[in-house]
DNA sequence: GCAGGGAGTCTACGCCGTGTAGAAGTAGTT
DNA sequence: AACTACTTCTACACGGCGTAGACTCCCTGC
């Protein structure tokens, strides 16, 4: 669906490093200060919360009153997606796969050995 | 680096599947208004086809007079690059590997096994 | 060598997504 | 009821992209 924007993104890595805790705009405004020394408005983080919101990337409590944020799907899973759907318009599936196993570093395929041989 | 709108994958789509056949903006709007029903003017072709030089998917052969355009990389090249660049940012590269090789088809799970085991 | 015409570049405009935030509204606390 | 903390609404600028007209250039035939 909808892709991340810079900003977004920097929100959305934020709340995945959070894991499972729900975090609220202020705790997010406060993570991007200290961690990318960038100053914004609280108004902004909760647009962009919103904006995240609509997308489908996060959802909110909006009982707890300073409102709660959590990511709906894990990082892993997001980047995991998009490599699904990166690869599912790629016209021949299998050259892609080669061309990808290829240019992939010795570990990542010894990972992927061990993932397909469990799957036997 | 930059990514594709939508006329410009299409165009790039048009291009990929002309293989090393280079091609002139009258080709692809011809291609287009056949296989899309999409009646374009050539300069817009044009003007595509330039972003997309500027962008790097595109390489131009000024001395035809009818300039002539290919594509820099093959689509499979392309894909395959743009999965590498998501699992770039990852974080955990082998728990996104395996978030992907788990949802991965029964057929390319086989097509993985046999690149992996070929590069033992 | 010059005119005509096909082809390419320049410029432009509208739309939409995104970063950014103030103003205005709402609700909980005292 | 008022104060205040928090949220939503509205807004604006900017850049990318779809789209193409206007203008320019260069080759070919006379």
């Amino acid at each position: 669906m909808g892709s991340l924007g810079e900003l977004e993104r920097s929100v959305m890595d934020v709340l995945w490093d959070a894991g499972d805790v729900a975090l609220t705009a202020y705790d997010v405004q406060e993570h991007l200060e200290r961690e990318q020394g960038r100053q914004l408005a609280a108004t902004t983080l909760l647009t962009v919360l919103s904006r995240l919101e609509k997308k489908g990337f996060v959802a909110s409590d909006r009982s707890a009153r300073p409102h709660r944020y959590r990511a709906t799907a894990s990082r892993v899973d997001h980047v995991a997606e998009l490599m699904h759907e990166v690869l599912g318009d790629a016209g021949d599936r299998g050259a892609v796969l080669a061309r990808f196993v290829g240019g992939v570093t010795a570990e990542d395929a010894e990972v992927l050995r061990r993932l397909l041989a469990g799957a036997v």
